[in-house]
DNA sequence: AATGAATGAGGTTTCATTCAT
DNA sequence: CATGAATGAAACCTCATTCAT
């Protein structure tokens, strides 16, 4: 009696979730070099060689955990934009950041790791070094809105510090108090609302 | 005769320094887990096994590498805090990052991608760890004595832009202006000399 | 359809055996330090790396042949203890003797290597050593029924004899009159058949 | 002012006889396969390179210290024959045997292994092959003049219990009772004095 | 689709030996 | 004669990947 074709898909769908799972938590554990193929495919409770029908490779599902994480962060990324004044939209921007690590807190850390690696980050495609560049050009925006002098090097100055937070906050999300330093950064980032 | 002293330890210096100037290049480049001993060994010129009787393996290679260029870094920590007024220390703080960064780039390379990996960053000791903690506590007393309403908060944001902009200098040491974002910083968080 | 557990199973276990059996032949031959997994596992005809995915590795196989050949011969040693008369019991255990060492010859000249050898020794665990407390406590029983006047001693003077014959049997297997020598041991220690 | 040639000859024989002991040593406690060179020139005080002046090489070392002590034991056999009676021959060399192992503890800790590894055995020549037979050949000229009915089968089991015995206690110096053993295979082996 | 036994290249490390001084 | 830095082959072991079922 064949399985339905509905149902094995489905049980295939859940094997390449619990894949990209386990690979995840372990990349971000040990770092991706560190951990065993093995190791992904025992967490996540099926044989190794049941990888290679869902992954070309051990790199290729690592650009499957980018591919799926990013559609989550440009999501969040998107939705910030989508206020009206600058500095709601410098609000929703630093605390969606935050909001983010804290939901995909192992992504972040898997990636704060890659980003750290050029050759990992070659394997990822130009799409991560993308990401920066756009970043940098939406906080331009909302710096010369907001009447900043010199908009290219405020830029550079708030991303870091968003970008250095989200990090501090990914190396230790249970004391970090990302929450307080956000409102901080809004704070000195935004019109004083006279 | 044997080779004098002085001669044998000239020979083991100058090769203990190709390899550890070998290890850096490749771990900052490669990351330490794909980085194989015999590439280190090959880079600095000498055959696999003399790598051995200089470190007791790949591990030790990685923490005289650290202990050698802590000593660097503390040094212009050291200075920036030798300065008077809290203003003048927190400039020499922020330049010094930037300085400290573009002079030991490898090495803050290599810094930034196994702070991100807890298992690699566990074979370095509590020295690391720790450093984190000193660095908030100066920038701390520095921002009371600035008269700031909520300092821990702050060296927090603070410390999450300097160490924001010094990771992205690491990245991108060419194109990057840190320079201009180091002064927009200082600018920031010092008091307006009225 | 993954291979049926069974097939596995036997699949398995074929590999272990070709692997112990090879494992002890170049054992026997060149001595354990001197025997490479390398040749091991071209002896048994697999891959390297498969060997351990059986042992753990070099000193586990050992360890597994020394639990595999203990079990044949605390079988022999006891089945001699299962004669009624002192008389019958020597016997049994000095021509069993001859006859385990014919049918392990590997095993025992792997053995008499490895007790020469303290460090290799250790590996094996406690129970080589207790092995040769317990003979000789049950010679010297059965030598004190037969009316030793020093059981202690005589047991001493046996167990030289029966060991140093088993020893020259298994370096020279082809020629030594085991046999013959046994029989003769027999009767210089049993009591004349009135 | 140059040392001289008596005094640098000297200071030759000196080097080698600590080389020699160092490697004796080290031999017998870990086998010969397990010893490193630089172990046994670090015992001996003297640079790794100094040993390749005085030996060839490693196996050069083993055969060496073969060498060496075989005179020993060749002269403790030869006296061994130099009494008048089979009784008192016998008597010589059981206790002869005994003697010689208690002197030369780690050479016959070494032999005995060394013996059991033919792979081994063969970088020492035929000198020990050719031992063996001489000792029985010695034993049964005894036995026969003392009247055994098959010299030769007597020749075998006496060698075997000499054997056996000179290896327990090369094997636990410190507790085996070896002198004891020896008077009593003495006592059964030599006619009842009348 | 799924299994896990099997492969073999490449990793880290050790070590007998050579050689410039 | 003596030193010990240096070599490089080979050791043990790991791991991404393949394949028969």
């Amino acid at each position: 009696m064949p399985r339905s074709p509905d149902l094995n898909s489905a049980l295939r769908a859940a094997t390449r979730e619990r894949l990209l799972r386990a690979a995840l938590a372990l990349f971000a554990r040990d770092g991706y070099a560190s951990t065993s193929v093995r190791a992904i495919a025992q967490d996540a409770g099926v044989a190794t060689g049941l990888l290679y029908s869902h992954f070309s490779g051990k790199e290729a599902l690592l650009r499957a955990i980018f591919e799926q994480s990013m559609a989550d962060v440009n999501a969040s990324f998107a939705n910030a934009q989508s206020h009206d004044t600058p500095d709601a939209q410098l609000q929703a921007l630093v605390e969606g950041a935050v909001h983010t690590v804290r939901a995909h807190l192992e992504f972040w850390q898997l990636g704060y790791a890659a980003r750290s690696q050029p050759s990992v980050l070659a394997a990822l495609g130009p799409a991560l070094s993308d990401w920066t560049a756009t970043i940098l050009g939406v906080l331009r925006r909302i710096l010369a809105e907001n009447g900043s002098d010199d908009p290219q090097t405020d830029a550079h100055a708030l991303f870091a510090q968003i970008d250095g937070m989200c990090q501090h906050l990914a190396m230790d999300p249970a004391a970090y108090p990302a929450e307080l330093v956000a409102t901080r950064i809004v704070a000195r980032w935004t019109r004083p609302s006279a």
